[in-house]
DNA sequence: CCTTGACCTTCCAGTGACTGGAGACCTTAT
DNA sequence: ATAAGGTCTCCAGTCACTGGAAGGTCAAGG
């Protein structure tokens, strides 16, 4: 499998595949012209680094993750660990883009949004 | 006013306030010996920028809104048409870090987390 | 006057996770 | 033979800072 085939697939731009070998996450072989050649474990590699991300985890996280899936002696302790604490750190961003939220909100409704200069946006801004 | 002096009464980084001249959002003055001298606006337009920053807006929109307070002839809908796209972005990102948090909520729950290997978040990122 | 320590200055490099582009090579179809 | 499209490497840029090095300045204490 070449590597657009593979992107395809996986539904992952190119430009990422190449930059998760860089960084040392898969290791494709090569052809004889110096194209990388996917095997299915590199497909299934990939597929799972794309799942982890789509979860918001870090890619250090996803490179212990990874070392967690292929060590047949872990403890799910540990996996749990690393999610729990990922986990509350969306808790928190979370929190944080409400609580904007609920200041922006409030500053949108207060705003007539008109042609004339008064905006009470504008002056929260300036005066906090 | 001292570079310093300013940080801890705006509660800024001195390194930020640097980055914020260095890209033009603020023009402080100079002493014979080469240090920042800050005025009453230079602060105003500080503090300003940090409530700007709070709320998410990026610096590019800090700059438009900048611009908009100075200009007494803005029409309000100007500012308020930001914010309501920058509204509707965080929005947007809420939604994404929720449907994250409800899926690693349930697969933290559904892992023993004790020492055996047996775990259902490396099996949900492995199959998807 | 000298030193010490706390400021201040500039400039360069690094962060995270890609993304874009240049220039060159390879393959496939016409 | 040529053109289109895929692949390669390498370098630079993104965003908003942040850290550090190397050096100039200032105020206080001895």
């Amino acid at each position: 499998m070449n590597i657009g085939d593979v992107a395809k697939r996986i539904d992952m731009p190119v430009k990422t595949i190449r930059y998760y070998e860089d960084i040392g996450l898969i290791s494709p072989l090569r052809d004889t012209n110096g194209y990388r050649v996917f095997r299915e474990t590199d497909m299934h590699k990939l597929a799972f680094l794309g799942r982890a991300r789509a979860l918001g985890f870090s890619i250090e996280d996803c490179r212990t993750l990874m070392a967690l899936y292929e060590d047949e002696t872990r403890a799910s302790a540990d996996v749990k660990q690393l999610a729990q604490e990922h986990l509350k750190q969306i808790e928190d961003k979370i929190a944080q883009l409400q609580s904007m939220q609920a200041t922006l909100t409030e500053l949108v409704h207060a705003c007539a949004g008109d042609n004339r200069p008064d905006c009470p946006i504008l002056k929260d801004l300036a005066s906090g």
